[in-house]
RNA sequence: GGACGAGUAGCUCAGUUGGUUAGAGCACCUGCCUUACAAGCAGGGGGUCGGCAGUUCGAGUCUGUUCUCGUCCACCA
């Protein structure tokens, strides 16, 4: 038993009671039970090297409410934790933390030794970054995230969060790595991936290609260039173009259909300016009669819709911006490049070569300018570019050889299996509706990164030293993980990498969501241990947020439809975002977040927890302080009126604990325990409630206890915590504001009478109650108050939180005879309050006579529960006159209240 | 351009299947140190539910339309 504090330290309270949840274990999944009794949870990694936000905070929470609602239902809950540190996040701040960049050119350094050199992002330019190689540069990395992870632990510690720490994986280590590439030799082994050299969407800042769920638009200030195009055996017309750098790369121009302007030119051929390419006019409805001048160049590659159209064209392909995002090299007189006036083209060409996209813009403007081929001026226009979600310049379409996973043709499939999950809120099903249905491109999952989980597989070298990519060879899973840039390929030595006759690792690494669309499958141990996976998978609940229900909820749908035709999980619950005053979301890049630790420090996890937990399920929630003050204080007023309820325990046990007939259970058998022990007190206690509950009032606040119960539960059950909370905390502020004012006065009675014990098992039970409903809100002053006197020793089973929810039955007793008396008591109690409030007087002055007025039947249910209102308005001696009447409105009674001349 | 969501008291939000006088917290005003709690208690003022039209005996709740905000998708010459 502990002891009842005065003042409620949460600091101290929370430090204690997280050192004891680990101690205890009480948060372990249990592998030995069965699949029924099992839920598991799909808890998202977070991103370890992103900044540490409030909304973190949020929406972990929200995980952790419905991890500990489903425990107290008795549930095992699988609860794991990932760090999500591969991918280009961690590569982007080991750069900036570290002030260093790969080069894979490079060989390890062993005693290379990392240094803080913050890059100052205003002025990277200026700042040099150092060489590393390969190696070193991923031993960065896994520094780094080893801090972060560090960080994140320790705050999910604070916060309270339910997570059992034996189920952790970091998306780098070997098991994930292991997983991963198991998954993309089962695909390769299904024919769901192939390889391809294609135009693919590509950042030129980070080198590497990206998929479609990982591109942005973004609104940015652009310019129409009105550029002549002669026709060939005459005539010329006008193009509106924002990119005029790739007319070196025009290789059609087209209009619509039913334009009338350029239906004469149709079948001919234009000659572009300066370069004098002859290309032909072709009809298109892509064209837009009212943009620009109605005709526009197709170039290699300007944006998607240039690639749609070479793609279904027999025309040639003119690259030439690199991967670098520099003009390349070409040449003018040759295909496919051919112009008519080579020297001249080469020389125009020669002038832009080597020059950044944007750069290369300016310089053939002026180019155009000279040469009279540029009409007018650029006209500024706003128009939204696509870009890298992470990246700072516009995506270019780059022709390189990429992985990809079959999705475009499995379209309906994919969707089917979206359709079988169930979705909360509901009306989040039709983003990933919406967005499959929209997919354009298969999944690009190569990148052309270092800190990734790598290809497993190889390519032979031929006799000439060319790469033959057209037979790969695959790891066998025995060989995983496995580097093939550290490791030979099977049957070959390291000597003969790269060398003709021998082989090279494919160089790339997978996209981050190839191995995040597999956490189900890496917590459940796939491919690995088949008891274990089938005991996890499919799971239960994937907790996220809406922006990457196109990249993470997809992507697992994807593979747990590929690898074993299921669905990975059975509800997805969608959290909204945290936004700040002025409702924009807190995102680091808008440098509107805000840190958590000091406000779990300030304001307590519980309230913190409180907050979050207000916040209905797929809603944004704006950040507010005072939401954590309203929670310190529930937190407060919990302990205080706990330290009632227990006291009144206390204090009745003299005599309480000392009656025989409490020393039988309820079938009569004598309780066999140590009398002085907290068991046996326990015992008592619930013999107490069991038995005693007898008046009026008290069943009548149980039949409501009964109600909130029900409601609480329907509400958990469909994942609306924040329902539920509402409910649970508004009745609790009515107990104490109205039921335990009404029972004082009765508790406190010096004697055993059956009033007393009645009011007392009430308390107890109430009390009993309202901590369980409160507990997965807030774990620490729910298990502070349940160590006082509900646990009745220490360890897993009596932690509050792994004690059953409570349930209508274990209220079950019988309804009052007047279902109305809870409220009609509770009104007369106002009234009496109002008519002193009113005269200005403290509650405990006296009254000197009540008039109620009211039905004959409301006049009857406040009888049996008059003597408590009286008491608890301090109208004891009053003189009371009830008069049968009909009242008007909403009221029960009409109260006439004349109070006493002086104290 | 398409889709989804939101618009309820000064602020932040609840309002279950349409039902008598629309709720809570904060803020504001008044009073009260009552032996769980002044990080408290009691009382009070304040909204006609974005606009319009309709269905209905009856609408914040259903239908249509419209405005504003947010998000996603598409367009991207």
């Amino acid at each position: 038993m502990q002891d009842m504090p005065k003042k409620y330290s949460f600091t101290e309270s929370e430090a204690k009671w997280a050192e004891k949840w680990s101690e205890w274990g009480i948060y372990n999944w249990d592998s030995s039970r069965p699949r029924s009794e099992t839920f598991v949870i799909d808890s998202p990694p977070p991103t370890v090297s992103g900044s540490l936000h409030i909304g973190h905070v949020f929406s972990y929470t929200h995980q952790d409410l419905i991890a500990r609602y489903q425990r107290m239902l008795g549930k095992n809950i699988a609860y794991p934790m990932g760090w999500d540190d591969n991918g280009l996040p961690t590569e982007r701040r080991v750069q900036n933390v570290f002030g260093i960049k790969c080069n894979p050119a490079l060989p390890y350094d062993p005693d290379y030794k990392l240094e803080r050199r913050p890059v100052d992002n205003k002025k990277k330019a200026q700042v040099a970054q150092v060489e590393v190689s390969r190696p070193n540069f991923i031993e960065a990395c896994n520094t780094l995230t080893k801090e972060d992870e560090k960080a994140f632990e320790d705050l999910w510690h604070q916060l309270g969060l339910s997570v059992d720490w034996n189920l952790a994986y970091a998306t780098i280590n070997d098991h994930c790595r292991k997983v991963s590439q198991l998954s993309f030799l089962d695909l390769v082994k299904k024919g769901k991936v192939y390889q391809a050299e294609l135009p693919t969407a590509w950042d030129t800042g980070f080198g590497t290609a990206v998929a479609q769920a990982e591109m942005v638009d973004k609104d940015v200030d652009g310019r129409f260039h009105d550029l002549r195009f002669q026709v060939e055996g005459g005539g010329e017309f006008t193009i509106s173009t924002t990119r005029p750098e790739l007319l070196g790369a025009c290789i059609a121009v087209v209009a619509h259909p039913d334009d009338e302007r350029y239906k004469p030119y149709f079948g001919k051929n234009a000659i572009t300016p300066l370069f004098k390419a002859v290309v032909p006019i072709r009809p298109s409805t892509h064209a837009d009669p009212e943009k620009g001048t109605g005709i526009l160049m197709v170039c290699t590659f300007g944006d998607s819709a240039d690639v749609e159209y070479w793609r279904k064209s027999d025309l040639p392909l003119r690259q030439l911006i690199g991967r670098d995002g520099k003009m390349g090299h070409v040449d003018y007189s040759k295909e496919p490049f051919q112009s008519l006036d080579p020297q001249e083209a080469n020389a125009v060409y020669g002038q832009l070569e080597g020059l950044f996209v944007k750069q290369a813009r300016a310089k053939i403007v002026e180019l155009l300018r000279e040469s009279g081929d540029l009409l007018g001026e650029p006209r500024p226009i706003k128009h939204a570019v696509k870009y890298y979600e992470k990246g700072e310049f516009p995506l270019e379409f780059v022709t390189t050889r990429q992985w990809f996973i079959r999705i475009l043709d499995a379209k309906e499939e994919i969707l089917e299996k979206a359709r079988q999950i169930k979705w909360h809120p509901e009306f989040m099903r039709n983003r990933i509706e919406h967005w499959i249905d929209g997919l354009q491109y298969d999944w690009c999952i190569s990148r052309q990164r270092f800190f990734g989980v790598p290809f497993p597989l190889w390519y032979r070298v031929d006799e000439k030293g060319q790469i033959d990519y057209n037979d790969p060879i695959y790891a066998t899973p025995d060989m995983l993980p496995i580097d093939p840039q550290s490791q030979p390929a099977p049957g070959y030595t390291p000597e003969q990498r790269g060398v003709p006759g021998g082989f090279v690792g494919d160089p790339d690494v997978m996209d981050t969501w190839a191995t995040s669309s597999l956490t189900p499958q890496i917590v459940s141990g796939w491919g690995e241990d088949e008891d274990k996976h089938h005991k996890l998978f499919p799971m239960d609940v994937r907790p996220q947020s809406h922006e990457i229900i196109r990249t993470w909820a997809f992507y697992t749908i994807v593979k747990a439809w590929m690898h074993e035709d299921t669905i990975p999980w059975k509800n997805v619950v969608i959290s909204g975002w945290i936004l700040d005053p002025d409702r924009k979301k807190m995102e680091k890049s808008k440098g509107n977040v805000v840190t958590p630790k000091p406000f779990l420090d300030e304001y307590s996890a519980d309230a913190v927890r409180y907050w979050a937990s207000r916040a209905r399920l797929g809603t944004d929630t704006v950040f507010d302080t005072k939401l954590f003050d309203l929670g310190r204080k529930l937190v407060t007023k919990l302990f205080n009126a706990s330290r009632f309820v227990i006291g009144q325990l206390d204090s009745d046990e003299k005599f309480i604990y000392s009656l025989e007939e409490l020393n039988f259970d309820s079938l009569g058998r004598s309780i066999e325990v140590d009398p002085c022990s907290e068991l046996f007190k326990a015992k008592k206690r619930e013999r107490l409630a069991k038995e005693n509950i007898t008046e009026a009032l008290d069943l009548a606040l149980l039949a409501r206890l009964r109600y909130i119960v029900a409601e609480a539960t329907k509400s958990f059950n469909e994942f609306e915590y924040a329902g539920a909370l509402q409910l649970v905390e508004g009745d609790f502020w009515n107990f104490c504001d109205d039921y335990v004012e009404l029972v004082k006065r009765r508790s406190y009675e010096e004697k055993d009478t059956p009033g007393k014990r009645s009011a007392v098992a009430t308390l107890y039970l109430a009390l009993k109650t309202i901590l369980r409903l409160f507990a997965p809100f807030l774990p620490y002053i729910t298990e502070e108050v349940w160590s006082w006197r509900f646990a009745t020793s220490e360890g897993r089973e009596c932690s509050i939180h792994t004690s059953p929810w409570p349930t209508v039955a274990e209220l079950d007793r019988p309804e009052p005879k007047h279902t109305e008396l809870y409220d009609c008591a509770v009104e007369l109690l106002g009234k009496i309050r109002q008519a002193k409030t009113k005269a200005q007087k403290k509650l405990r002055w006296p009254v000197k006579s009540i008039v109620i007025k009211g039905s004959a039947e409301y006049l009857e249910a406040l009888e049996d529960a008059l003597q408590d209102v009286l008491l608890a308005g301090s109208a004891e001696d009053a003189q009371v006159i009830k008069e049968v009447a009909q009242i008007e409105g909403n009221e029960h009674f009409e109260v006439e209240i004349e109070l006493a001349d002086n104290e």
